[in-house]
DNA sequence: GGCATAAGTTCTATAATTGTTCTATACTTC
DNA sequence: GAAGTATAGAACAATTATAGAACTTATGCC
């Protein structure tokens, strides 16, 4: 996300701060820092941090004296940490067909930029890898995967699994994570992927 | 380290208190304090201890002799959905004693409503509960637990693990959950519980 | 228990520092 | 060359830091 246009110095002096400001013992003054970046008036580069200021960059100061410093989150919160719950993997039918999915609160970490949703985990086939019954895994809403990494596919317009999947010439096989399950071979026309692994979360209480 | 809003002074004082408070027998007076900074005036340092009172750093002192303390949680006000990561699991150390503590976003759903904090996991102990090397777990702070909780155990003031407890008369039982592991036994002196585990996290990309 | 003293609190005044605003000038880029 | 950008410097306004005095409250001592 691109936010209110930088001119270049403004861009150089924001790098700067992101850099060096842990530097500094203290939040530096408008005068510590011109004397940092070279500069020898005070109000040049108050007008600079200003446009930052204005950007959202930098933590405004109405007159305050706290030195300079940057604010916690630059790019502007994203739009909710909630996501869809699609409920358990659910057989023969495609994710995105559920009408009124309740949801749940997903930390920006475990989950990507892309849309992305949630299931239940039911049964065992990639323990494992440690995804247990009952876990929620985030799904990052795709239709192709690079081999190896781990799918929500959707076999014969059927049953939707969650498995590490191999995609050769001509074929298709998705592994679990459960030795006493096997590997199972499809053609590619058999099997829809609707998204990848990027998050699991469980709770124990 | 970044703190509250303090002014310069505040800040400079603030970390001048957490270096040099043990350095007194007892805690001392402003008078005190103010010929250790330099200061000559009472009136002046009781306003910026004030200030830092007022942010939660120190403890109130109404009237109170000798009564300048640090609190013992300084970021108490910490963001909604925001808890301390200590990262790994720290060999060694009370994990309430570390300092500033990274934070890490958790979803209300993976925590209680009790203090909570968030580790990283080092080894494969607990592989077989789906619990990897690296993923994040969500602990309830607390020094009991019930047994067949998992918890975060300090052995002997040296080790933090994450194990299964089982605890019976006269002796503490450890279980790893990997069966190339075997359970410990110690003596419930040795044993000081840190936290059960409420919520586990992993991410994938 | 009462009193003296030490220590915390409140207040005002003043000095120092620092952020803000403005104008004039130089520099880039098209 | 025009428009936008960057810098310097001065003047200004506000916050912050300090000192000092007066006041209140706790604590220990007899």
């Amino acid at each position: 996300m691109v936010l209110p246009k930088l001119t270049r110095r403004q861009q150089e002096i924001y790098e700067y701060l992101q850099q060096h400001l842990d530097n500094f013992p203290h939040p530096p003054t408008l005068d510590e820092l011109c004397s940092a970046l070279g500069l020898k008036s005070r109000g040049s580069l108050h007008k600079q941090l200003h446009a930052l200021i204005d950007a959202g960059l930098v933590e405004p100061m109405n007159n305050l004296r706290r030195g300079i410093r940057l604010t916690e989150h630059p790019h502007a919160e994203q739009a909710e940490d909630d996501l869809p719950l699609y409920g358990a993997i659910a057989a023969g039918r495609p994710i995105e067909a559920i009408a009124n999915p309740e949801t749940i609160s997903v930390p920006p970490t475990l989950r990507t930029d892309n849309p992305c949703y949630v299931l239940e985990v039911k049964g065992d086939s990639m323990i494992e890898e440690g995804i247990l019954d009952g876990d929620w895994v985030v799904i990052e809403q795709r239709d192709h995967a690079r081999n190896g990494e781990i799918v929500v596919a959707l076999v014969d317009n059927e049953e939707a699994t969650l498995k590490r999947i191999e995609q050769e010439r001509g074929q298709v096989v998705l592994h679990p994570a459960n030795s006493s399950m096997e590997p199972m071979s499809y053609l590619p026309e058999q099997v829809q992927i609707q998204g990848i692994l990027v998050g699991q979360m469980r709770r124990y209480h």
